[in-house]
DNA sequence: GAACTTACTTACTAGTTAGTAAGTAAAATA
DNA sequence: TATTTTACTTACTAACTAGTAAGTAAGTTC
């Protein structure tokens, strides 16, 4: 197979079955995972409905297929030097720029955020990975908490697992608020996780 | 129309009306706007689809009807004097039960978390009523906020406002993640709230 | 150059979706 | 008692859903 970029780089062109997964993924983070349909896709990509199946024969799989390529991301961005390199407080406010992308990009939800709500419609696999996702991403961040209190570069009261959780439940719904509000409160929101954590 | 009911009083034997936007409303709770239809909601009550477009002529109406009631619920309860007589910390209080009891009713997601992420694919209506309960309920957890801290019954730094929106969207967000794990999130994280809201 | 593989399209199925129109039986009203 | 209203059911439509099977054209491998 023929291809016009170069291997193991970012392709300049994605082949069809990456620009199905890209698309899928912006569908589901706009619209939810039980609002967007192959023939949307379809449509967006001038190819029929079918040839998603070919790719992905069922939703199952490509649904999972999209939480399994964040998982992936989530890895790879957490262990990335420039990440690794960071003083816990730093890393914190990477986290936060993350969110900010999502906000920026018009998408202003997070996988999580996305698929919370339609969680139990949702195939097992799916669920599954969502899961890890989670736990994952909760327990990196309740590292750097531990990190941060200990040199004094963050601040909070009572256990590093807790604090992550709700730091992280509040990020969710942040940019959730965003999307049935505007930019406000979720600026509002990240101003005041910063006011508490980060001594002055 | 004969009722065996007693006027103006909650209804014993609820009219297929009320029986229609209860399922849906706990529908909608539990799998979201777009994964559950008007067969859903005539298989379980025994009667037919065309049914419930006499009551409710079309989706539209009834997401919109089940938001607008949820809206007069929020109202009256804000205004009950057991609320309204409440010391601040103990209206917080009574705030955090009324999500305790979405858990326990296995519900496990406020109107807001269930809608927030389906937002873009609601109808107009639907939409500005989520916006007006989310803005009304911010606001009264504001002033409560707000008397709280003069009495010193509840500690924040920032405004009220902003711990508002960000208090709320904690809390929707905790439901959200108990519905993705268990139980332990939420209590960990209204825990980690309690903490830091009511002074020792 | 023959055989095989990849990446689709065309054509289809069976089921579900919201929504409509017409009919009906019982209850309320006049 | 006659008329109207309420609360449905039956029967239908048009559109959409995920998914399948068969065909095809181009590229790859032997």
């Amino acid at each position: 197979m023929a291809s016009i970029n170069a291997p193991n780089a970012p392709a300049l062109v994605p082949d069809t079955r990456t620009r199905i997964l890209d698309l899928a993924e912006s569908l589901l983070l706009a619209r939810g995972f039980n609002a967007f349909s192959y023939q949307h896709i379809a449509r967006e990509l001038n190819i029929k409905p079918a040839a998603i199946h070919y790719h992905y024969p069922s939703k199952d799989d490509l649904g999972t297929a999209i939480v399994s390529r964040q998982l992936r991301r989530l890895r790879k961005w957490r262990d990335l030097p420039r990440v690794t390199d960071l003083r816990p407080n730093q890393q914190l406010e990477a986290l936060f720029a993350v969110y900010d992308t999502h906000l920026k990009q018009n998408i202003r939800v997070c996988l999580f955020g996305a698929l919370a709500a339609d969680f139990q419609t949702l195939p097992a696999p799916m669920q599954q990975e969502l899961r890890t996702f989670n736990r994952e991403l909760t327990e990196w961040v309740a590292e750097v908490l531990a990190a941060g209190r200990a040199t004094q570069t963050i601040r909070f009261v009572g256990s590093p697992a807790a604090k992550s959780a709700q730091l992280l439940t509040t990020l969710a719904g942040a940019l959730q608020a965003a999307r049935v509000h505007d930019e406000t409160p979720f600026q509002l929101i990240v101003g005041q996780l910063r006011l508490e954590l980060f001594p002055a």
